[in-house]
DNA sequence: CTGCCATTTTACCGGC
DNA sequence: GCCGGTAAAATGGCAG
């Protein structure tokens, strides 16, 4: 069906994935607060391991970062 | 091994976990992504498409709400 | 007066300005407990209300998204 | 009006004027957003200013607890 | 590059 | 007096 040169099936098809992948994240997410939940629990401080979090992220960037202009600068001297 | 009274390899299974949650629900963000732009390619109007998804997560909400309303209405006049 | 740069009087007036009306909207906010207290004494169950109110706000902001997609809508076919 | 024993109209009542607050609420909010707004027109750092507000609000709170302590230790050598 | 929108983090409030 | 959940603030990311 196409409604004002709209393709209705495939907005809905598009709509429905985006909603499916949605879905999926949201259980990812309350997966996670599980385990905040938990070590919580255990008597961690929650605060404290989502700053570790963040700052574990921060770093892998800027090793991936380095690398990055690591394999820049080899590929500049014909090295790669 | 326990330092501090930190009881690190606990500390570090959780971390860990979370992290590798955190990388899914990434994935499932970047094929979201992928998804808008598919639909983009093929001439929607992606903002559209965002009001949509938005919308009827709204309209979801709603009805859980109601159903939530009416929960606590039937409790207040005893028929659980 | 101006000191490395920074227009020290222009900022002072926005914090000052920002204080005022955070501490309005902070009075505001005591009324609005003021009136859930005072709901709760008369018997009210706060939960259900708490419950109404957020439902009320949620159709209110459907109808706004309905009608933004209209909007977008309607231009998407020229309408406009 | 009362049904199941709830006195509608005061019910009402109630939600009207939490609504109303509410509103007033939002209004503020919005101003306090423009003033951000104007003063990051203006070349200031937005996010140094909301620092330096939540400072000295953290400060405001730390007097005033303070002069309550205060208080409280003239009173209990009768100084009131 | 600027404004907007999603996500995330922080603060609060009622309940136990 | 904490805890759990809910709302607000703030930060970050993305499209235009």
């Amino acid at each position: 069906m196409d409604v004002g040169g709209i393709a209705g099936d495939r907005l809905r098809s598009v709509i429905e994935r985006i909603e499916r992948l949605e879905e999926e994240k949201k259980n990812l997410q309350n997966d996670i607060k599980d385990i905040y939940s938990e070590a919580k629990g255990a008597g961690f401080d929650i605060k404290v391991i989502r700053q570790i979090v963040r700052m574990r992220k921060l770093e892998e960037h800027k090793r991936k970062e380095a690398e990055e202009i690591l394999e820049l600068y080899k590929r500049a001297i014909g090295m790669d």
